[in-house]
DNA sequence: CTTGAAAGTTGTAGAGCACAACTATTGGAG
DNA sequence: CTCCAATAGTTGTGCTCTACAACTTTCAAG
C-alpha cells in the first residue's frame, strides 16, 4: 500500500468520520467531540482522574478541568476528591452519562451497520484485520516517540 | 464486523489521525487543517471555485472566504474572477502551495511508510482492501441523505 | 518546617467556525 | 429594456474549543 494512497484515506476519513461522529448523535443535546470521547473513556475505565483524562484526550489539563466542570453540571458524571490523595479527583460516569454515550454509541452502530453493509465481505473482513494493525502502528509512535 | 469494534476503532483513529497530521507537518509554518484540505483539493482540482470547495470542505462560504484570503496572503493559492462569471472566482494552487502540499505529503508518507512497516502483509491488504471500501460507504451515504 | 512537585482552577487570548446581513453579478420574466 | 430573484462572495458578530501562564491546594521528602 502506498503511502500516497493512505495520505488520500485518512484526508478523506478524518474529514467524513468527524463529520458523521457529530451529526445528530444526541437529538436535543449538544455534544462535542471531546465530550462524546470523555465519555467514551470514562465508561470503559471508571475512576480515572483528570490528569489521566487529559493524557487520553490529547488535551491540557486546563481545557479538561472545564470540559469536566460542564460534564458534571450537566449530570454526566461525578467527581470524587480521592481519599488517599485529595489533590486529585475519581471521575466518574453517571448513568445519565452512560445512558447518553450508549444512546450515541447506538445512533452510530445503525450507521456503522450500514456502512458495513455496503460492503463485501473480503472488505470488511480487510478492514477488520487492517484497521486495528494502523492504529496499532499509530499509536505505538506516538508513545516511542 | 462488530458495530462496537468499528465504534472503538474510529473513537481512535480521527483522535490519533488529526493529531498525527497536524504534528509538525512542515516547520516554520502553521497550518491548519481546513488550509492542509483546501490546498489537496486544489492540488487535484484546479480552477474551482470557493462555493465548490466550500462543499468539499464541508464548510460555510463565509469561512472558506476568509480560509482563501489567508492562503492568498500567504501566497499559497491565486483568485482571479471568472470572465464568463464574474461572480466566482477560479482558485489555483500556486508553485509555492504545491511545493508545501507536496511537502507536508512527503513527511507524512514517511510516517506512512513507518506505520505500514510495523504491519503484516495480511494486515497491510486488508487496511488497503477494507479503508477504501469503508470511506465509499461513508461517503454514498452521506451524498444519498 | 520548608521546599518542591503534582493536581487542578482561573484569567486571558487566539483560532476556527456558523449565522445573518450585506454587495455585486447574472439570467430570466414581464 | 427593466426589474427581480438567485448565485458567489464578503463582512460583522459571537460562540466554542483550546493552550498558556499564573495561581491554590495537597502531599511527600529532607
Amino acid at each position: 500500500m502506498e503511502a500516497e494512497h493512505l495520505h488520500h484515506l485518512l484526508m478523506d476519513l478524518v474529514r467524513t468520520a468527524e463529520f458523521a461522529l457529530l451529526e445528530e448523535v444526541f437529538p436535543g443535546r449538544t455534544v462535542s467531540m471531546s465530550q462524546l470521547f470523555a465519555l467514551h473513556e470514562l465508561d470503559h475505565r471508571s475512576g480515572i482522574s483528570q490528569r489521566e483524562l487529559a493524557e487520553r484526550l490529547g488535551l491540557e489539563k486546563s481545557s479538561v478541568s472545564r470540559l469536566v466542570a460542564d460534564l458534571e453540571a450537566d449530570g454526566l458524571l461525578t467527581r470524587e476528591r480521592d481519599p488517599d490523595n485529595r489533590r486529585l479527583y475519581r471521575l466518574q460516569i453517571t448513568e445519565e452519562g452512560r445512558r447518553l454515550h450508549r444512546g450515541a454509541a447506538g445512533m452510530l452502530h445503525e450507521r456503522y451497520g450500514r456502512w458495513t453493509a455496503a460492503m463485501s465481505p473480503a472488505e470488511r473482513d480487510g478492514l477488520a484485520t487492517g484497521l486495528p494493525a494502523l492504529l496499532r502502528a499509530m499509536r505505538e509512535e506516538r508513545t516511542d516517540g
